[in-house]
DNA sequence: GAATGATTCAAACGTCTGTTTGAATCTTAC
DNA sequence: GTAAGATTCAAACAGACGTTTGAATCATTC
């Protein structure tokens, strides 16, 4: 039992260290298993394919980050009406947060965000099967706290937050070299602290009126 | 003169759908020269390399549109000090709305949001060369117009608007389905009311407070 | 300790990649 | 109309890719 399961996690952690660096399609499963240490053939005997390597890559990561989240929205909705702060937080803490220690921490953070920019149809599929639920849930929360938002604006700010979430995650060298090392992404919870600072504004600002006469009817 | 100019485009105009589609470690050489309908070595022939191909696709569309960006921020300028939501407008108004037509616009916003997350160097440093001196620009009139945010804190906001606004770009589906259809990236104008209104409160946000006492010694 | 199943291994498979070649075809100028 | 240069073309190059194979090795069970 233990000489499989290292074989498989030895394939795991070294696909997560070499697609958070060079992308999926950047690195060759020769390159993997020998910076892995095992057989090239061992990727197909317990995997499948390579497709397969990289869904349980992500899955990995993934599924226990969005269990912290819908954790803290329980713990929230445990004690009184959550402020926007607060889901902001819950939404974005477990992304920054949940690695650990430093250098695993930036290469989880560009495994994670990488697949939102990765253009592979089996990456979307997965993207929705791991994601729906938890923005579900967060819209209902956050409806709750905003109230004169409609669903689809809700949405969308969300979708916002994902967004910038997501890009400094993904590039925190220019940020670092922007910055002058001012502000570096790896901080976690200075990170945090901005992009809740941010976020919830954000998520409270007034909605724009319609270009045209539309809203008139509606209002 | 006619005859070489058309073959450089076929070869450009191809790249750019077939790399915003599917990403550039995504398209062949040989894709790409079938759907454009010239031959394979004209690519060599005209550019030198497949590398050369990716970066003149993404400079075509990326300097009009900052160039654009400049000029909205002189107009500005021109006239008083400007207000934060017409400086956000005019960082995300060129790149959501140059392209012009509707699908061909899909097309550019997707190519042009890919550039940030392409993991390849020479990429990195094309993003570098082009948008050094517009992050430059921008940042000094946003603190003309936020005197109260540090620079560091002032770029790291940006960074923040521009993350939002690649993943809006780069991941028009996802809103569309999420909304059901209530918020289309490819509505130009809505989408940029949109990100203005959140954007330009997210600049404005109060400074989080450092989690321990170094605060006491600044203030 | 022999037999059975799980796992590893080196080697090869066919296919696709970016690139190069050298001859054929156009375009232009005198 | 012919020479010179620019451009296209089919063909081939060497290397990398994901995958498959079948024998060799390991672990386990009786």
């Amino acid at each position: 039992m233990s000489g499989r399961a290292a074989t498989k996690d030895l394939v795991l952690d070294a696909a997560e260290a070499l697609f958070s660096a060079k992308g999926v399609d950047g690195v060759s499963l020769r390159t993997l298993t020998k910076e892995a240490g095992v057989n090239l053939a061992a990727v197909h005997y317990h995997f499948g394919s390579k497709e397969e390597v990289v869904k349980a890559v992500f899955a990995r990561r993934i599924r226990p980050m969005n269990r912290e989240r819908l954790a803290m929205l329980d713990a929230l909705e445990g004690s009184g009406r959550p402020e926007v702060e607060e889901i902001v937080t819950a939404l974005v803490a477990p992304a920054l947060r949940l690695a650990g220690d430093s250098p695993d921490r930036q290469r989880f953070m560009r495994l994670c965000a990488r697949l939102y920019s990765e253009p592979a149809e089996y990456l979307q599929q997965l993207y929705v099967d791991e994601f729906s639920q938890v923005i579900d849930r967060f819209e209902r929360v956050f409806r709750s706290a905003l109230p004169s938002l409609s669903r689809a604006e809700v949405r969308r700010r969300m979708h916002f937050v994902v967004g910038l979430l997501v890009h400094t995650m993904l590039n925190s060298a220019p940020v670092r070299r922007w910055t002058s090392g001012a502000c570096d992404p790896a901080d976690a919870e200075s990170t945090l602290a901005a992009i809740v600072s941010f976020a919830a504004a954000g998520m409270r600002a007034p909605v724009p009126d319609p270009p045209d006469g539309v809203r008139a009817a509606v209002t």
